[in-house]
This record gives C-alpha cells, sequence and structure tokens, in this order.
DNA sequence: GAGTGGTCTAGACCACCAA
DNA sequence: TGGTGGTCTAGACCACTCA
C-alpha cells in the first residue's frame, strides 16, 4: 500500500482554519465565528472544533476569551506587547523602551539571509536599523531585513509613527503577522563600528541574537540581528 | 465574601496525579495506572483523567504511548536524551559529546547560588566542574552546584560511571526527576583561567549560561553556569 | 483478542460577558 | 436574558501493541 495518509478530523479542521487565517478572512484582532457556527459549516461536533482550537490556542495564533469568543491574535494587545523579546534587566526592575532609527534603505539580499528568508539572493529588500535603549541607555542595536515585495511602503517615517514597534506595523498596515520565530544566540566581540554605536569599548563581549520569523502557514518572513549588551540584562529563556 | 477558590475537577486531579509523582509512588520510567483505572479511583469520567493527563503530557512530565500505556517522563530514553541542550552546530552536523571531569567537591552555598536553589547561605552543596568536548574540541566549561542534603553520595566515580549524564544520574541513583529549567544567558569575556581551561585566548567572548533546574511541585534542585564557546555552535530557541 | 490510548459525538450544566 | 467559551459525562468506535 502506499502511505495511508490518515489524519484525524479536528487535524483538518485545523488545517481548514488556519486556511481562512492565510487568506485574510479574519485579520489580526478580530472575532472568528463561535464554535457552534464552525461546527455547523464544517459538518462536525463542536467538541471537534474546540480541539482544533485548543491547538491554535496553545500556539498563541488564537486568543479565547471566555463569554465573548476566540480571536485572532495580534501584537498590539497590551498583555502581549513585546512577546518575543526575552531580554530582562537584572534587578528586575521594569523600564522604559526607547528606540532611535539610524536608516532604512532599500537593499539587495545577500545569500544567507535570502537563505533563511526562502527568497533569490539579489532580490530586493528593505534593511532597517536601530538603536534601542532601556530606560535612556543604548542597549541593543538591531538590524532587520525584510523581503521588499511583501512590504511595500515601509519606510522611516512609518515606523516612526508606530513608534518602533514594527509587528504592530506590519499588522496595520501590511495585515501580515509573526506568528513564531526562531533565534540563534551567540557571543561576539563589538567590532569599532559597531563600538561606537552602542558608546562602548571595542572588543566587549555582545549577545548576538539572530531572528527569524515567520507568518501563517511557516512562512519567514523578517530577519533580524540584535547585538545586545549585557551588563545589568539578561536572555531569560524557559526550557521544559 | 473571601476568595472563592474554584478550580476545575481536572486540575484536582492532576495535582492529585503530581503529588503521587512526588511521593515517588510511580518512579521515572515507571507506567502509571490506565486512565480508566485513575477514573475509578477518583470517582471521574474517564474524559476528565484524560484533560489532567493531557496537561502534564504537555508539560514533558508524562508520556504517552498508544496502545501501551502512560509513563513517568525520565531523561534516560534517547529521544530525549540531551533534551535541555540548546547547543548546535552551526552547520548541522552531527557530533559526539565528551566530557572531562575536572573536580568534584564538597563547599558552601554563596549567597547567589543559595537564594537560587531556595536554601541557606553556608549550607552545604556539592560543587562540580567540568568540561565539555564536542567532537573532541573543549567548548564548554560547566560548574554544577547541588544542594548536599538531598544529593547523598554523588561523588566523582558515579559522575564518572553515568558518563556525565547528570540528569540521568540523579533519577538512577537517587530517584530525582528534572522537570524544567531557568535559563539566564549573557556574553562574557573569558579571564586567564577560564581562557586556559577552555584553551583559548583570554578576552575571547563566551555565551554564559546560568540554568535553575526544578523537580516536582516547582522544587529547584540544581544551578549550573555553562560557559560556551559559539565559534562554530550557537544556541537555538524557538518563540511562540 | 484483550487492553491501552486516540478520536468523535451528543448533551448537560457552569461561568462569564454584554446588552 | 441569550450567547459565548469552559467543564464534565457517557458511550461508541478506531489504531496500536503484545501475548
Amino acid at each position: 500500500m502506499g502511505s495511508p495518509i490518515f489524519q484525524p478530523l479536528y487535524q483538518q479542521i485545523k488545517a481548514l482554519i488556519t486556511q481562512s487565517l492565510i487568506s485574510g478572512e479574519w485579520g489580526p484582532g478580530a472575532a472568528i465565528p463561535s464554535e457552534m457556527e464552525l461546527a455547523a459549516r464544517f459538518g462536525v461536533s463542536q467538541g471537534t472544533v474546540r480541539k482544533a482550537i485548543d491547538e491554535l490556542a496553545a500556539e498563541n495564533i488564537v486568543v479565547r476569551r471566555q463569554g465573548k469568543g476566540t480571536y485572532v491574535a495580534t501584537h498590539s494587545e497590551e498583555t502581549v506587547k513585546l512577546r518575543f523579546l526575552r531580554l530582562v534587566a537584572a534587578d528586575g526592575s521594569k523600564e522604559l523602551l526607547d528606540n532611535k532609527l539610524l536608516s532604512c534603505e532599500r537593499a539587495k539580499a545577500p545569500s544567507n539571509i535570502a537563505r533563511m528568508l526562502d527568497i533569490k539572493t539579489g532580490s530586493a529588500v528593505i534593511e532597517i536599523k536601530r538603536l534601542l535603549l532601556f530606560s535612556g541607555k543604548p542597549q541593543i542595536l538591531d538590524r532587520i531585513v525584510l523581503p521588499a515585495a511583501a512590504f511595500k511602503g515601509v519606510n522611516a517615517e512609518r515606523i516612526e509613527a508606530f513608534n518602533g514597534s514594527m509587528y504592530r506595523m506590519y499588522e496595520t498596515l501590511l495585515g501580515i503577522h509573526m506568528v513564531r520565530s526562531e533565534e540563534r544566540l551567540t557571543a561576539v566581540a563589538a567590532d569599532a563600528e559597531i563600538a561606537a554605536a552602542l558608546n562602548l569599548k571595542s572588543g566587549t563581549p555582545l549577545l548576538s541574537i539572530e531572528r527569524v520569523s515567520f507568518t501563517y502557514g511557516d512562512k519567514p518572513m523578517e530577519w533580524r540581528l540584535g547585538l545586545c549588551l549585557t551588563d545589568d540584562h539578561y536572555y531569560l529563556n524557559h526550557l521544559e
């Protein structure tokens, strides 16, 4: 026999719901139909829809609100802002996050980044450089690369308008919602240029965070490299 | 009114099962009773037990095996060995992991570590130092601190016997299973002593990984600090 | 074939929310 | 008060494992 590709009903339902998310039937922040409605639409029981939504909720793709309904996850809510930022102050203090845009230019994708973004080497990209400041002190030098084709209209003015909240901007302006990220961390020494930007001595150890972010359907959409000063901050990670 | 501590039935069942794990009724690797048996024992339906076990399985505390039963998770299985090791070769190659024990001594807990382990400053601890080698090259300098009270009998000989698989040793010798860890990462410069141990130049940037591991009931049991060379390796992390 | 976990259903009731 | 998600039950059937 060939492979008997068995897939549970609820997985198929989950895939169908994901399809609707990809197609944009319900945008970020919007309510999706109730479990009963979806059950009727797909001709399955409410419990099966529930299990499908359970998984989507576990993956932070969707948010349940008891008594109200189920909503497409967004990076705009206060509670999940900075969802992907793992850098924490060593003394546990709350702190103000500020950012200073350094540049926003069109460029051609170098091969290593192109591979990560699943685009052709040399194709058009938007390259953004910025400085992140915690409580007024420069802490992170960020370089962000976006495929130009999907991110039309991204420019310095708009980034400033969103005060550096890139994921909120992607959602609001382009309807692109980031679902998950992969990060690769190493320790590097600051070279002269970076040292100048972060106002520290050349050779200072920095935490290098390379991140690729994915939208629905595991499509890579953003590459970024953050160089972080970890004198009074650390990267916090929970392993299960 | 006071707080109306409502707790769903399945959460209570989950807590009861966790209690049995803490008490050691079923050791690491052992099968727990079937869903039907547990349902009968607790006087609830099988579906309710199922939901409790679902959560335990999602937290990697328990492992389901279709057609066989549900088992207490262990660090001894091939599939989950090195579950907490996020360091990956940059070129994606598989590699041999080797380790060289440097020392294993009794000591007194310094205040910062004592706080993390929820024990008194100055109480007895076991301190282990070792070198991890990937494909023969020294890559990580590890310092491990354990509360001596709970880890009686840990010594160099036994560590060697388990070939450096600490978590396997804790389980087998002491019945202590680590459920989750918290890691704090920073970038640091190698001082002279560390540089010598890892055979590199003083000042080289290293990834510092401070880890606290917890057993059932969120009890901290192990502190460790790993200093990692990240020339041809990186720390891989998935964000959702 | 007996026993286990995995899926699916149908229906009841509860807790929460908004109008 | 009606609609939503959240819990709980009971029972049917499927897929997998092992003796």
